[in-house]
RNA sequence: GGCGCCAUCGUCCAGUGGUUUAGGACAGGGCCCUCUCAAGGCUCAGACACGGGUUCAAAUCCCGUUGGCGCUACCA
C-alpha cells in the first residue's frame, strides 16, 4: 500500500510551495490508490505557532484534497527518544559534548574552510567517558556516526532526479538530538516516517541532500528505506526559494483563497509548476489531473511563480488568474454556488430560497461569463439582486448620450405590452421601438444596459432584460 | 570555500539525434466577431547561455566555461 505524508512545520503559513508538493504527493497517491498522511512536524518549538498551525489547516481545507491521516509529531516524542537511545546503544550515534554554535555567521564561516564532518574528539569518546560526563549532568548533542574507514557512499534511485549518489567522506556528523534533548528535523521525520509505513516521499529538491542522511538514519534503525522524489524548487520572481521570510504573505495559500481564487483553478495552476502534460493541454479539472498526472513527466527545473509585490490590484499570477476565468466559466454552475453563495452572503444579498432556485441559477451563469474572479460577483453584481445599485461613471455617459433617457422611459411601454418575456421578443420590441424614433438600436442597447445594471460593460442586455425580469425592468426604465 | 541540482521566448511548459523555417499557453501588439465588456477565432513580436567536441546530422549526447538555485546548523 502506497502511503505518503506531507509534513509541513507551523512555523509559518502554508505557502504556494507547501501547497505544490502536497498537491504532487495527493495526486500520486490517489493515482496509486493509496493514503495520505498529515503530519505536523512541530519539533521546534521556539518558532511553532498556533497561528501557523491554524492557517496549515485552513490552506489546506481550502484546496478540497483530504487526507486521510493526521499526526502531531510532538506527541510522538517517546518514539523518537527511543530511536535516538537505540541508535547510541548500536554505536550509530554518540554524545557531542562540544557546546553549540549559536553564532550564525561563525558557524558558516568556518564551513566556507571546507566541508565540515565533526567536531573533533567527540566521536572518539569511550563509552565510559561519554556515560560518566552525560551522567554528571554535562549537556551534549548526539550526533549520527557516519563510516570514515568506508570510502564508497549512500546511493539511491530518485523519482524525479535519477540516479543519486554522495560519498560518506561528504557527508558530516549530523545532529540527531539537540542539548535541550529534542530531536533533530532528521531524527523525527525519520522515525515518524519509518514507524508510519510511509512508502514513497515527495519533497523539495532543497531535501536532496538530506536524503542521503535520511536513507543512513532509515538503515541504522531497521526500517525499510521508502522511495524519494525530489521537486524542482518554486521561486519567487527575484529568483530566490519561495519562502515566507523572503516573500511574505504573498505567497500565503489563503491569500489567494481571500482574493477570490477557485481552489480547483489555483490546484491547476500548481500543478503546471515543474509539471505538464504531454498533449500541451493546461486547463485541467482535478480529476482529468488525477488522469494524467504521471510522476515520471515531473520536471527537474526550478520554476518562478510570476507574483508581482509592488502591485496590489494585480499581485497574482496573470496565468492563474487566467486559469480561474477558464475554471470559474467552465465548471458546472451547481457547483459553482458552493463558492458564490459565501460572496452573495458578504455582500448581504443572499436569501435561503436562493438555494436550488433555477432562475438564480441562471443569473450566475450568465454573469460568470464576464467574471474572473469570485470576488466580481460580490463587486459587480448588485443590480441582479438588489434594487440598489451603484451607477458608475461610464454608465452614466451612456444615459445621458444624446436623449437616451427619454427614449428610455418611453421605452418601457412596449417591454411592458410584451406579453412573452423572451429575449427573442425584447429584441423585437426594441429594435422596433428604435426604428418607430429614429435612432440607432446601439443607443437604447446600451442605455438599457446602464439603466438596468448601473454598468457599461456585461452580458447581452437582452438576456440582462430577462435577467431582471419584466417588472424590475419596467421599473428601472422608468426611473432613468 | 566544499558538495550537489539545473540551464528552450518576459513567465509557465512541448521538444529525449534527422518529421523543426524550434511548438503551445499566459502576458503584450494588431485584426475579426459584436449591443458594451469579456469569451472565442485569426495574427504579429518573442528563446535553444557560451565554447569545444562526438556524428553525415545536436536544442537534443559528452566535456569545459558561465550563470542561477539548493545544501553545507543542536531550522524544518
Amino acid at each position: 500500500m502506497t502511503r505518503v505524508r506531507f509534513a509541513p512545520s507551523p512555523t509559518g503559513f502554508l505557502h504556494i510551495g507547501g501547497a505544490r508538493t502536497y498537491l504532487f504527493n495527493w495526486l500520486y497517491a490517489r493515482k496509486l490508490g493509496g493514503q495520505v498522511v498529515l503530519r505536523i512536524d512541530d519539533t521546534d518549538t521556539q518558532r511553532s505557532t498556533d497561528a501557523s498551525l491554524q492557517s496549515i489547516l485552513e490552506g489546506m481545507k481550502w484546496l478540497e484534497m483530504p487526507w486521510d491521516e493526521q499526526h502531531y509529531q510532538s506527541k510522538r516524542q517517546q518514539l523518537h527518544a527511543d530511536a535516538a537511545d537505540a541508535l547510541l546503544k548500536k554505536g550509530a550515534a554518540y554524545r557531542d559534548f562540544t557546546p553549540a554554535t549559536t553564532d550564525k555567521e561563525k558557524a558558516s564561516s568556518e564551513s566556507k574552510k571546507g566541508a565540515w564532518l565533526c567536531n573533533p574528539g567527540m566521536r572518539e569518546l569511550s563509552t565510559e567517558e561519554s556515560d560518566r560526563r552525560a551522567a554528571a549532568g554535562e549537556p551534549f548533542a548526539l550526533r549520527f556516526r557516519g563510516p570514515r574507514e568506508d570510502n564508497g557512499g549512500v546511493a539511491f534511485k530518485d523519482m524525479v532526479y535519477r540516479k543519486q549518489f554522495r560519498k560518506y567522506a561528504d557527508i558530516e556528523d549530523f545532529a540527531l538530538l539537540r542539548s535541550d534533548g529534542n530531536p533533530t528535523y532528521h531524527l523525527a521525520s525519520c522515525v515518524d516516517d519509518g514507524d508510519l509505513k510511509i512508502t514513497d516521499i515527495l519533497r523539495g529538491q532543497d531535501h536532496l541532500t538530506n536524503s542521503f542522511k535520511h536513507i543512513q538514519i532509515f538503515e541504522a534503525l531497521g526500517y525499510d528505506v521508502p522511495k524519494f522524489g525530489h521537486l524542482p524548487l518554486l521561486l519567487g520572481p527575484d529568483q530566490s526559494k519561495l519562502s515566507k521570510r523572503r516573500h511574505g504573505a504573498i505567497v500565503s495559500v489563503v491569500n489567494y483563497r481571500d482574493a477570490g481564487f477557485l481552489p480547483q483553478a489555483f490546484v491547476n495552476y500548481m500543478s503546471l509548476l515543474g509539471w505538464s502534460s504531454k498533449d500541451n493541454q493546461e486547463v485541467f479539472t482535478v480529476d482529468e489531473l488525477l488522469e494524467r498526472f504521471e510522476p515520471a513527466s515531473i520536471l527537474r527545473t526550478n520554476s518562478i511563480v510570476q507574483f508581482d509585490e509592488n502591485d496590489e490590484a494585480k499581485w497574482a499570477p496573470p496565468k492563474a488568474v487566467w486559469l480561474n476565468g477558464q475554471h470559474l466559466r467552465s465548471m458546472p454552475v451547481e457547483k459553482l454556488m458552493k463558492y458564490v453563495k459565501p460572496e452573495l452572503e458578504k455582500a448581504g444579498w443572499w436569501k435561503d430560497e436562493y438555494d436550488g432556485d433555477p432562475a438564480i441559477l441562471r443569473t450566475i451563469d450568465s454573469i460568470r461569463s464576464r467574471y474572473t474572479m469570485l470576488g466580481d460577483f460580490q463587486l459587480r453584481a448588485a443590480a441582479f439582486f438588489n434594487d440598489d445599485f451603484p451607477t458608475e461613471e461610464k454608465a452614466v455617459a451612456n444615459l445621458d448620450k444624446d436623449n437616451a433617457r427619454e427614449l428610455l422611459r418611453g421605452l418601457a411601454d412596449p417591454i411592458e405590452a410584451l406579453t412573452e418575456f423572451t429575449h427573442e421578443t425584447i429584441e423585437a420590441a426594441l429594435r422596433g421601438y428604435a426604428e418607430e424614433n429614429g435612432v440607432k438600436a446601439g443607443l437604447l442597447i446600451n442605455g438599457s444596459r446602464a439603466a438596468l445594471t448601473g454598468q457599461s460593460v456585461g452580458p447581452s442586455a437582452f438576456e440582462v432584460f430577462e435577467l431582471i425580469g419584466q417588472q424590475k425592468t419596467v421599473r428601472r426604465l422608468r426611473a432613468v
